[in-house]
DNA sequence: TCTTAAATGAGAATTATTATTAAATAGAAA
DNA sequence: TTTCTATTTAATAATAATTCTCATTTAAGA
């Protein structure tokens, strides 16, 4: 029923379930480190030898477009995604140009109702999410 | 003066003052537009025929690396920068992908408040700023 | 001026992403 | 089940974005 987690949200959205789909959900899930479409690559040719990078990068717009991930913004020029949907942040780590996550129930319960309040005219907000840039001290290697 | 207000930045960080950095820099603050290298070369194509792509890409490193320009996140997987070093935030449309500036002063003060008292273990941060997703009612061509 | 380290331009090289198309396959229907 | 068909995949070509290389030019200090 685990396993099944990926599947389910794929044919929910009405795509075919291929295991090349499943696999690629299932990786960019469990990685959880917002990965290009190369890094992901990378850690299924093992399993999975002759998936094309094509398929990725097919695979990760078409569920990108179905809502079931998210396309990462972020400043080194590559396509980057997430599957995690729910309200988080994310803090930019400026040596290593790593992306973590961030959550934080009161940082959102005070956007909420800060946004709740005052709408930017003319615009509809689908999300909201802080881009922290910092660094952590000690070269922690987190 | 006003027009030295480009030499000067590049002046004071310590770089050599090129004819190219100061036409790039002014480009990309006049713009304000997070423009990526090639719509650069666009604008200054004009007044500036030989002006190198690699001396943009060149330029806008170097600028970003002495902290005169910042690189922004963005989801289309280009390398784009900005000019205003100010804190403000950035309206991502979803239809188009443009990228504006939301100014904020009452949320700036809410953010500088909760992070001066919350602060991330091992984290120093060093910017903040708000991507906030959504959409124009109307197709409004802003 | 002269000198020299740094910057530029031109284009090659590399990397990232998208497009093309023949072959394979998921899933609906028989 | 087996058949059928629209979708998906793999392979690779094409394109786009960025970086690299290096000969030439130039900013700026002596």
């Amino acid at each position: 029923m685990n396993a099944n987690k990926y599947i389910l949200k794929i044919k929910e959205a009405g795509l075919k379930v291929t295991p090349q789909r499943v696999a690629i959900l299932k990786v960019l899930t469990e990685l959880n480190n917002h990965p290009c479409a190369e890094e992901i690559a990378e850690v299924l040719k093992k399993d999975f030898p002759g998936l094309s990078l094509a398929t990725i990068y097919n695979t990760l717009e078409t569920l990108a477009q179905k809502q079931i991930i998210t396309k990462v913004q972020s400043a080194d020029g590559k396509l980057r995604f997430d599957a995690r949907l729910d309200m988080h942040h994310h803090l930019h780590e400026m040596n290593t140009g790593k992306i973590e996550d961030y959550y934080d129930e009161d940082l959102n319960s005070i956007l909420q109702e800060y946004f709740s309040n005052k709408s930017i005219p003319g615009f509809i907000v689908q999300d909201i999410k802080l881009q922290i840039k910092g660094e952590y001290i000690n070269q922690k290697l987190k």
